[in-house]
DNA sequence: CTTGTTTTTTACCATTTGGTAAAGCAACCC
DNA sequence: GGGTTGCTTTACCAAATGGTAAAAAACAAG
């Protein structure tokens, strides 16, 4: 049976997390060490393996509570709302995301560009019947006449990949503009969505 | 003076720049070791430290080379054609690049989502100026009519994010989507970037 | 203040990994 | 066929890295 954890265990192992989470995202998970873990973390490297039980603990730790909050904006998609308004408040919140939580977005770019060795049954498990789900739900929206008709599952795709593409490729980024505009990109990704679905006039 | 290289280095050099790209662009450039570059390569470890001076001289070889191809698609933009077509030329261009090099996208994808650690000079030098240029002629088109009026950067930033998304994020992909779909991708894209830049109707 | 428990440190270890030295083998040149 | 050059293998090495054992320190309860 599991104890309770005391106070200087939840703010050790949250100072771990926290600092594995910059290590991870920043070099992927073969490019972490424990040391660098360590040191972030303000930590020695047996204290951690102390809290943790290993490398790998700590990342599956942060992919399992990261597709918690991942999944949210999705989630939060409302069948009763207005479907064009509601598809683009979920991009502002992929957008808004993407901007306070860059860390996170490219933890699992990392992973997921490398073939998801440690998240493919999370994917599996968690993703798919939501993302099943909300296709659904846009495909009636779409058959209603509602939304202009494109396919659901690549229109998702399309979201994802504008939004995350801020954080993920910010180095890129940081090259080609002069100034971080996370402002200007939620303006360019409205006019784009909203031109792509706003539904044909046919009255 | 580099004397020329005979065929053996030829063969034997692109085996090795052939499994190291296999191996780079699955496992990062922390992931990747000389010896699964060199089981892949069929070639011994000293044997591929013969023809490059280490484990980084590889990468960064392989960067350089994708760094050439991976502009062509943009290169290719020509100012006297007609704008919309050209842009659904280039769009049509990346998804085709993402079908048939997913490897090197992936390689990209790896090195910007860490930072860009060894290819920020490459980015500044070579791919800076085109986008500027680029970005430029279609602000050009824009002001005179010939396309919508939006952000030239962030419409490249989403043709980028949309197209590579199908090589870069295929793991996620390949749980959501029964069928690989360029093809659906390659429609779907034409429609939203069509919607998007199609000029307003103004005479 | 003493005793039992939790946390941290010190000192290691085995494996992996990038890389080297040098010998052996092959190929070409005369 | 002898020698020079180019290619490959064998046998290593030093550093880095994930992880452990056990002592020491800090802490909590009585």
């Amino acid at each position: 049976m599991p104890k309770k954890p005391s106070r200087i265990q939840q703010r050790n192992r949250k100072k771990i997390l926290d600092a594995g989470l910059d290590v991870f995202s920043a070099h992927g998970y073969r490019g972490a060490t424990l040391d660098m873990i360590a040191d972030a973390a303000g930590l020695s490297k047996p204290n951690i393996l102390y809290y943790f039980n290993g490398k790998e603990d700590i990342h599956v730790t942060l992919l399992s509570q990261l597709m918690e909050t991942w999944l949210d904006p999705l989630r939060a998609l409302d069948p009763q709302g207005d479907p064009l308004e509601e598809l683009l408040a979920y991009v502002r919140r992929k957008v808004d995301m993407a901007r306070e939580y860059p860390r996170e977005s490219r933890l699992f770019a990392n992973e997921i560009v490398q073939g998801a060795p440690r998240m493919g049954p999370h994917l599996e498990a968690d993703l798919k019947p939501l993302f099943d789900e909300k296709c659904a739900q846009i495909r009636a929206w779409m058959e209603a006449g509602l939304l202009a008709q494109v396919d659901p599952q690549h229109l998702i795709f399309s979201i994802w990949a504008t939004t995350q593409h801020y954080a993920d490729f910010e180095a890129q980024i940081r090259v080609l503009r002069t100034q971080d505009d996370f402002d200007g990109a939620a303006a360019y990704l409205e006019t784009m969505f909203r031109s792509l679905l706003s539904p044909p006039a046919k009255d």
